[in-house]
DNA sequence: TTAAATTCCTGTAAGC
DNA sequence: TGCTTACAGGAATTTA
């Protein structure tokens, strides 16, 4: 599953192919993965648009598109679970599910496909995108030097919903998802299902130190492939050989031994180690 | 306002 | 072998 590392590592490699090029084409075959605006006017839009940037916002890719506007023009892609967003010759063979097809003004295309199809494609202004509701007004981001422990703990100590569940809520910190959630627990000792509001500022500064340490692990080992994800070059990351819990549950924990126990929160499993987790 | 449940979607694997 | 069923999960939406 794409998340923070996973879509950091996809938007740098796309960045060097993308920048500079003007949209001559685009094939919406899919109208759905289309969410904002509609796929006719979405098309009409995105055609002799230049791309001026690629950045990455939580798990959206942000393309900055010329405009004569004030604000950026993006187009904004969201991977979902299994979208693939690739940048090929025009002669490479298409693939099953292809959603999407954007033409650049080199021939190359940018291709979308999604087997499970919970992605999709946005085009807009950020503004206009959040009043439209088709993007949350996305928590800080966890790489940023502004997002400290003490921020951290601001943002939970009055809640009574699960850590986890907060974890992978995209308004208090964007880009966590359901691997990391569980791998930035362990690996601060906390389980995943106390209540934030029952987490001690100690307690809550070892998740936090633990969450950006392990990200930027797994930005460096090229993000985790445990399902279809693969960076844009088809290939598969690293960081799914490293992880402890996710994807163990019953298995020895790595620290302890005791089988890793699995339950279900915020409806994600989750796995976590009743031993080295308090 | 917050939290939990439901929905979307299809490939994969388990069970019979 | 072939069928049915459960399961995986990000986030929008609905319900409480």
């Amino acid at each position: 599953m794409p998340e923070l590392p996973e879509v950091e590592t996809l938007a740098a490699d796309l960045r060097p192919q993308l920048v500079g090029r003007t949209v001559t084409g685009c094939d919406v075959r899919f109208p759905t993965i289309v969410r904002h605006p509609a796929p006719e006017r979405f098309t009409a839009e995105l055609v002799g648009r230049r791309i001026d940037a690629v950045t990455r916002r939580g798990k959206y890719i942000l393309h900055h598109l010329d405009c004569g506007r004030s604000e950026d023009l993006l187009l904004v892609v969201h991977l979902g679970m299994t979208g693939q967003w690739r940048c090929v010759k025009p002669d490479a063979p298409e693939p099953d599910h292809l959603h999407a097809v954007v033409v650049l003004d080199d021939g190359c295309q940018l291709r979308y496909r999604d087997v499970r199809r919970f992605g999709r494609l946005l085009l807009g202004s950020e503004p206009e995108l959040v009043a439209a509701r088709k993007l949350p007004r996305l928590g800080p981001e966890p790489l940023d030097p502004d997002f400290t422990a003490a921020r951290l703990y601001g943002r939970l100590h009055a809640r009574r919903a699960p850590l986890k569940a907060l974890l992978l809520d995209q308004m208090v910190v964007a880009g966590v998802g359901n691997i990391y959630a569980d791998e930035s627990c362990f690996r601060a000792g906390v389980r995943p299902d106390r209540p934030a509001n029952s987490l001690s500022r100690r307690a809550v500064s070892r998740i936090h130190s633990a969450l950006s340490t392990l990200l930027r692990e797994a930005i460096a080992n090229r993000g985790s492939s445990v399902d279809s994800y693969r960076d844009a070059w088809g290939e598969m990351g690293r960081e799914q050989e490293l992880l402890q819990v996710y994807g163990r549950g019953g298995e020895p924990c790595l620290r302890c031994g005791r089988p890793l126990s699995v339950v279900r929160l915020a409806g994600r499993t989750t796995v976590f180690c009743r031993r080295c987790q308090r």
